[in-house]
DNA sequence: CTGTTAGCGCTTTCAC
DNA sequence: GTGAAAGCGCTAACAG
């Protein structure tokens, strides 16, 4: 009734377990007799090796945990993507461990991975998780992701200060003078680099400031368009702190009756797959998000493989976001309605896949 | 250097290492004085159990595998994010494993999983890959989603013929007469499923059909879309098999000039949160995907806990969409813009969470 | 080339 | 209440 194990297979091929071990995992010299025996009795037997007992065998998991905020919406979802593609080919497996919105459920989530993983990507957009994962995963192997960029740890940080003053710079040159900014939830690293970005470039250019709060939620967004349209100076551009923001922020708006782009020009972060496919399509920082999950995979693996190595990749690796103009702040990159698709098809790729 | 293990720890509190995985376990008698002493130890030496090595003596990993076809889209996304939720609160936790095309490779992961995870959940749309499941698995618990009504097999299905067939039910009592259908992928179970409920309730009807092949993915609707609109007798309404195809087609028709819904109404199917967001909001049949993933962990872990219990849930779960209305079908259920927002935000609910 | 044996780190009877 | 010892299923020396 159970599984056969690996004696039972030995047993009915009539060698040790130390032979059927070695056909299996192709290491070591054994005759094609003897090869040939054991297969049949793996066949016979529907053998299938106990991954967990080897596991604990080789001190090897094969396995990266992947330690998540939380697990809603494009952003995350194209990350884990790239993360399993990269995964698959480099023959590891993934587990997901999302929703730790404190740094003790993180610390949990850490801790439990132990003997389960071969190492770990924490995605850390609270100050305090970077250290956390420092000091709980041990001698595992941590790759940091959306921490600041914080030195002597191996990680991938966005350029999100950059970022921002690109987007204010896009705003300004075209003729936008009254620019606000919708920010994303105070502690969290990434939206306050954003804000940061936001208030030196205005700084820079002279302009006077205007923030708005809000949470990296579309309803959050929403809100504070709310509050953009009823502002008695209303703004004439605005930047959101991320893509879903300004979304919510532009369905406001245009709820309000305030036009996009004419009367107020929207820029967002990350360039989700929906930013090309709303109206008007969505201005904002491209990040390619699955491309730096499949890259902040790679590298952990290397990482692994290479533990102990006096050597050690402890760099911050840097992705800068890529301004991509459509038409909310833009008029003349027109979305793809009763237009030619020619201008906007550069801009709005259509994610693909087989979803039901 | 490396991490301490049991053993370490009880020579430490100078007690047996049963004792200490007593304590840890919360299991079996302990003296206070030992607790004590165990947790010192435990403390001073950064101790965390190795969950291998524990799930190798206890046989239970805590952990479900979760099998997909493909990682793409909002759909796959939203389903993990509802088992995560659900696994989290159970206490287990979620290994991945994606893009298996055809049945050799989600054969292969599959047979990977063993020793691995305690159950499995199988997302098969494929014929040959729900028995697959069953042959492979051995005495794992599976859970198949998505695959045809397997009879004697726990599984979930979603009610794809109901649904169509609810689709182009509203479309005629709309007014519509010249129907198309944009058909997914050939072989996909679930498209299946769907272009038959249009072809009998067309047929029902009374009217002539028109099927385009289509693929699941937004590219494919769109060309669907671009043929559509070439038509002689062009049709007035359309039934996609799926949102990403009913999005890409409208982009097209209104590309072409035609106006969605006045010339020519779609239903897409799913409701990913998309829908609600295109312009103008896409009529659909609205699956709860996060909560069938939530209800689909949740009975797997029922499943593994009552194993070989003789009262064996091999019960089908039917899930069944319901027609949500929106202006790609019905102007007067107006697109949250320059309108009231009433109407509008029962059917377009923003989907929340952090996302930078 | 093959078999024996000692662990991997932990849980769990079973005596004491 | 506590400890010694026997595994869980597999791999990896080490002898033959």
């Amino acid at each position: 009734m159970k599984p056969a194990t690996i004696r039972d297979v030995a047993r009915r091929a009539d060698v040790s377990v130390a032979s059927v071990s070695r056909v299996l995992t192709g290491a070591g010299p054994v005759t094609d007799a003897t090869r040939k025996r054991v297969m049949e009795a793996v066949e016979a037997l529907q053998y299938v090796p106990h991954s967990g007992a080897r596991s604990l065998s080789t001190s090897k998991t094969s396995t990266v945990g992947v330690i998540l905020p939380d697990l809603y919406g494009e952003y995350f979802s194209e990350l884990i993507r790239g993360m399993d593609l990269a995964a698959r080919a480099l023959g590891y497996h993934l587990i997901v461990s999302s929703s730790h919105d404190d740094a003790e459920e993180a610390s949990a989530a850490i801790r439990s991975m132990r003997g389960r993983v071969d190492g770990l990507i924490v995605l850390s957009p609270h100050l305090g998780a970077a250290n956390l994962a420092g000091s709980l995963a041990g001698r595992l192997p941590v790759l940091l992701m959306n921490a600041g960029a914080d030195a002597g740890r191996p990680s991938i940080v966005v350029d999100n200060h950059g970022g921002a003053v690109a987007a204010v710079e896009h705003l300004i040159a075209t003729g936008r003078r009254r620019i606000a900014h919708i920010a994303g939830p105070t502690g969290n690293l990434e939206a306050e680099a954003r804000l940061a970005g936001y208030l030196e470039a205005m700084a820079a250019a002279g302009l006077p400031t205007t923030v708005v709060d809000g949470a990296f939620t579309k309803a959050s967004g929403h809100e504070a368009g709310v509050q953009l349209a009823a502002m008695a100076t209303r703004p004439d551009g605005v930047f959101a702190a991320n893509d879903n923001m300004a979304i919510g922020a532009m369905l406001a708006l245009q709820e309000a009756g305030v036009r996009v782009p004419e009367d107020l020009a929207v820029v967002g972060f990350d360039d989700v797959p929906l930013a090309g496919l709303v109206h008007p399509g969505l201005t904002t920082l491209r990040i390619n998000i699955a491309e730096m999950g499949r890259s902040a995979l790679e590298r952990l693996v290397k990482l692994i493989q290479s533990a102990g190595a006096a050597d050690a990749d402890a760099a911050c690796e840097v992705v800068r976001p890529q301004l991509v103009v459509r038409p909310s702040t833009n008029p003349a990159t027109q979305n793809p309605t009763r237009a030619s698709r020619a201008s906007a098809a550069a801009a709005v790729p259509l994610p693909e896949g087989e979803n039901p």
